[in-house]
DNA sequence: TTTATTATCTGGTATACACCATATAATAAA
DNA sequence: TTTATTATATGGTGTATACCAGATAATAAA
């Protein structure tokens, strides 16, 4: 006799929030009632509540700000990182409202590993980006960018708050050939996490993008470290050999 | 007087057991000492231990066996999704053994979001294949194919546990012209997580393709279900319009 | 030797409770 | 009214314990 699939309280519990959510009962940015309510409701523990709700968080379906509740995630955006029309235009056109703000720019000596993908000497100087991008006022990923300044001097100068590559193209006439990208799901370490406003070891999809110019020589570095939650990535490629 | 950054107890354990991995004294598919050697070693309880274990899976250092055990994660694979050259060639160039399982094959009656998506008339017969795959006999992934049979009758008569598009580009002569990849990170339902294995909700990367030929009509969509911590996407693109 | 049964090990789920750290709201002081 | 203080709500972390269910190993039966 085949039992009718027992499932466990905190999946039963996770099917009732999620049914919450998609009903449209709850919607995006809404925040659900705290642990203590809930786990009185259901008339469970908090450890169980908790559970469930963890459960809603890896799925995409909820996302937690620091002490202050759990709440109801927005949709995700689509990216297509073989573009780059500029992160606020490409969001902004899925009807979403995008911030950038640079956390950091300065020159630094290329390091090591840096200098093994690019093909860059040790120790050559590369300007370094750091920056934050919002999504409806959350910030969902904190981006590292490195920059060889052969061919944009003066870059730091300006405001980087904007798109980098339309900076690169109008003021530098650069244009980027290839690209060679890569990402996977991770988790981010302290020092990310609290830039996002999250708990250290909170889900995310790293991606990086390397990209030189028609002449095979390194232009940009970019490292991305997403919310899982936050995007969708979609590509469109064609064979290599038409 | 700031703290010198206070570290959970459950992470200050990760650090220790990630130490094992990333010395070598621990290697890929180990077994880890039980979860209550662990706490006695650590001098925690088991609750606490699980949180460590827990945050190291989300990091893709180690993965668990239903019941067996918790175990070191071999290296991710890079995995190409743009490219066809096949499964097992891919995966065996990077000096792991793969192979290929056909869990089911047959015609069926296109769904309607197939339908949607490809702009194939709704009920219109399609091959659905479902097979699963592994790497070094671990089940890493489960894929949903659906061809459409118009240029490739008898497909289903074939041995399927080999490269799809090399049986269709040697049998049929067809050739993808582009493809659409979706991708992004989800948790498996029950179903899947029972085929890899693995627990209802588990970490997962969702990736979907969908290619037509250059006539534009609808070849082949994919839906591949894989274990987080199984590969890393790389992608090689040039812009559209060079 | 092979097969069936049983015991044990291991992770999976759940209860009950306690205290900490920060974000936010309420209150008191300037 | 504005600012500083205090209280409270909420999530974050941890202990101690219990029982379940499947995987595996040890044992008994054929």
């Amino acid at each position: 006799m085949k039992a009718v699939e027992k499932r466990a309280v905190y999946l039963k519990v996770r099917d009732q929030l999620a049914d919450k959510i998609h009903s449209g009962i709850w919607l995006a940015n809404d925040k659900l009632p705290a642990e203590r309510q809930l786990s009185e409701q259901f008339d469970i523990t908090r450890v169980t509540v908790r559970q469930a709700l963890v459960q809603l968080e890896a799925e995409g379906l909820i996302f937690r700000a620091n002490r202050r509740g759990w709440f109801v995630a927005p949709k995700r955006i689509d990216y297509d990182p073989s573009r780059d029309i500029g992160f606020v235009r490409y969001v902004e056109d899925q009807g979403f409202h995008a911030r950038t703000e640079t956390l950091s720019k300065q020159l630094v000596e290329a390091p090591q590993w840096l200098s093994q993908l690019t093909g860059l000497a040790e120790g050559t100087p590369v300007y370094e980006i750091l920056r934050r991008r919002y999504i409806n006022d959350r910030p969902c990923l904190v981006e590292k960018i490195f920059v060889n300044p052969k061919h944009c001097a003066g870059l730091l100068s300006h405001s980087l708050n904007q798109s980098l590559w339309e900076l690169l193209r109008q003021h530098y006439q650069l244009e980027p050939a290839e690209r060679y990208i890569e990402m996977y799901p991770q988790t981010l370490d302290a020092a990310i996490a609290q830039q996002l406003n999250v708990n250290t070891g909170c889900a995310s999809l790293y991606m990086r993008r390397i990209c030189h110019d028609q002449q095979g020589e390194f232009l940009e570095l970019d490292e991305e470290f997403w919310l899982h939650n936050a995007l969708k990535v979609v590509v469109s490629v064609k064979p290599p050999k038409p």
